[in-house]
DNA sequence: TATAACATGTAACAAGTTACATGATTTC
DNA sequence: GAAATCATGTAACTTGTTACATGTTATA
């Protein structure tokens, strides 16, 4: 939740927007990044304005549907600095999803097991093809620091688990 | 929503249980792996049930209030099977939650990111220190596996955190 | 005798997703 | 004239959390 409201409010911060917009520019551009859907935008939007956080003035042009452009306030701002200096200066504590797997390996046969694990692998090789040819933001940018991020974290993730099919093919030392 | 009902599968992969004793399980001995709430265990417990993959006796001790025994049937087998096939697999394609933060470390001045991000990586080397004197549960056991997977991600967390610091410092090339 | 541990559960709430509904405008 | 894009939103549903409610038994 944090992590949407942050966001949200990070694309207000570089300039007021309407719901539309910021639904498009996350499907469009932050597609690798966020996962979050139009509707949610929309609600946090909502909640955003009763919290007093962004303001909302409409805006028409000729017959179409009207604009509700938000706005971010002071308190909006302080709410942005505090969400983002909480997540850059905290650590999740608990197992990223997708490891609780690792847990029950032992229920599957070694050979399905390895078969498996290479095809994650495959699956981390793909994402940083892709990842590396994400389009610059700029050099020293956020945005490419967190794809950098993300880069080192998945090649990691692969040469932890080339490393343990290594381990998983030799017999029992 | 997957990942914690593989892991109240696999946990009556090993034994029938009554939620009760799920939840304690989880609390004592997976409070770094899974976060997940009593009413939550009970809920899944239920839910599994309607689906067919658990069933239910009822047990009494005295006066004692009657346990609702848990077991796994042929159908929630197969079900943990394909969950287990699933997670083992794949890969999620969505940056973890954490990083939207680095996308705005901009709208801080650098003095402070820094510090921040110093705060962070002392999480790290607790958190590591904490993981590396977690009992073993045998060597080769899946949960040692899953504790190793995270102990590795962590490391890199740290040292790509170290490095994007040491960049930081150092003046624009 | 108080309180921790045992054992269950429900009700209210919060956050998100899916799917639907509306209607104008631009483009093919 | 059909389809995509623009622009908003709501209703139903799922998942999960918090907080409450209940009563027994062992322990300090």
């Amino acid at each position: 939740m944090d992590e949407r409201e942050l966001l949200v409010l990070g694309l207000l911060m570089t300039q007021s927007q309407h719901g539309y917009q910021i639904n498009e520019f996350i499907e469009k551009n932050l597609g690798r990044v966020s996962d979050m859907k139009k509707a949610t935008a929309y609600s946090i939007l909502k909640r955003l304005n009763q919290k007093g956080c962004v303001d909302v003035t409409v805006e028409q042009e000729g017959n179409r549907p009207p604009r509700q452009i938000y706005t971010i306030t002071p308190t909006g701002e302080e709410q942005f600095n505090q969400l983002l200096r909480a997540t850059l200066s905290s650590l999740e504590n608990v197992t990223p999803s997708g490891d609780i797997g690792f847990m029950f390996i032992d229920h599957l046969n070694k050979d399905e097991a390895i078969a498996l694990l290479e095809q994650k692998v495959k699956k981390a090789e793909q994402l940083l093809e892709t990842l590396s040819t994400v389009p610059n933001h700029g050099p020293g940018t956020g945005v490419d620091l967190s794809i950098k991020h993300r880069i080192a974290l998945i090649q990691c993730d692969r040469d932890w688990l080339l490393q343990t099919i290594q381990q998983m093919r030799q017999p029992v030392s």
